[in-house]
DNA sequence: GACACTCTACGACAGATGTAGTAGAGTGGG
DNA sequence: CCCACTCTACTACATCTGTCGTAGAGTGTC
């Protein structure tokens, strides 16, 4: 078998990723947006990602006024979960958790970003007396 | 460019666990640990892989008594560290906070899983104080 | 010594992905 | 009406990855 189906290359992902950020474009705002972010590539690569994306059913286009306008069908959200999930199939075993640790052990998180934490586990907490009590 | 270089396919992946996971092994040792995890694949399809990963400077094979044996040159932390980033790199721009963020809200933790992330959470805590008083 | 087995070396091939060129259709300015 | 420009369709190609097959070298057994 090959790889995963339906899934995304990192270029492709990218071009997704200006979707989502821009908001609809067509291949030369795609582009120009790669341009700016240093990411040199051509117009027809461009283009052949959006139709790739297009044939996996990631964004759909539409007939404007001159060229076509791409727009994501899929949420950043989506995608994202979904990767990870894989990610996590692939080096926890399917469990979550110890990824977490892992990462909190070994990313250097802000007071800002721990509150945040904090506040999310006593969130659950809480939740987790109303269901079982 | 093709996609990043030297890096490790799933497949491939799956064979270094193998030796993380049983230690130095010969192709057919391998090949009868993925059989018993019901991945039906051929003796020269894992030898392949083997060699890849030693092309790859992932393992080093050291001749024995009759067959090559394999080892791992890289520790699971390390790749799963070093995969981990790239994740975080291609979906979240290189924060990992809103990651874990995501994570707990999406995942289902159990209670033990939330203690130990409240510990961690806690030494950290503490760590910080100490070093900001 | 010949046969059966095992192991490695090499090559092959398909599908996915990154990357781009070329050709032809459409459009707006002189 | 013709030129220049833009856009899309198609084709092409290299590399990576997953997957094997074949051939030949070793080794152990009658």
């Amino acid at each position: 078998m090959a790889p995963r189906e339906g899934d995304l290359g990192t270029a492709e992902l990218e071009v997704l990723k200006t979707l989502w950020d821009k908001g609809p474009c067509t291949v030369r705002q795609v582009l120009n947006h790669l341009h700016g972010q240093g990411r040199q590539v051509a117009y027809t690569t461009v283009l052949t990602f959006l139709s790739r994306l297009e044939q996996k059913r990631f964004v759909k286009s539409d007939k404007s006024d001159q060229a076509y306008v791409y727009r994501p069908l899929v949420s950043r959200q989506k995608v994202t979960a979904s990767r990870l999930r894989a990610v996590i199939e692939q080096l926890y075993d399917g469990a979550a958790a110890p990824m977490v640790l892992q990462l909190m052990r070994e990313e250097n998180f802000s007071v800002d970003e721990i509150a945040a934490l904090q506040n999310l586990i006593d969130q659950l907490d809480s939740k987790r007396k109303h269901t079982n009590p």
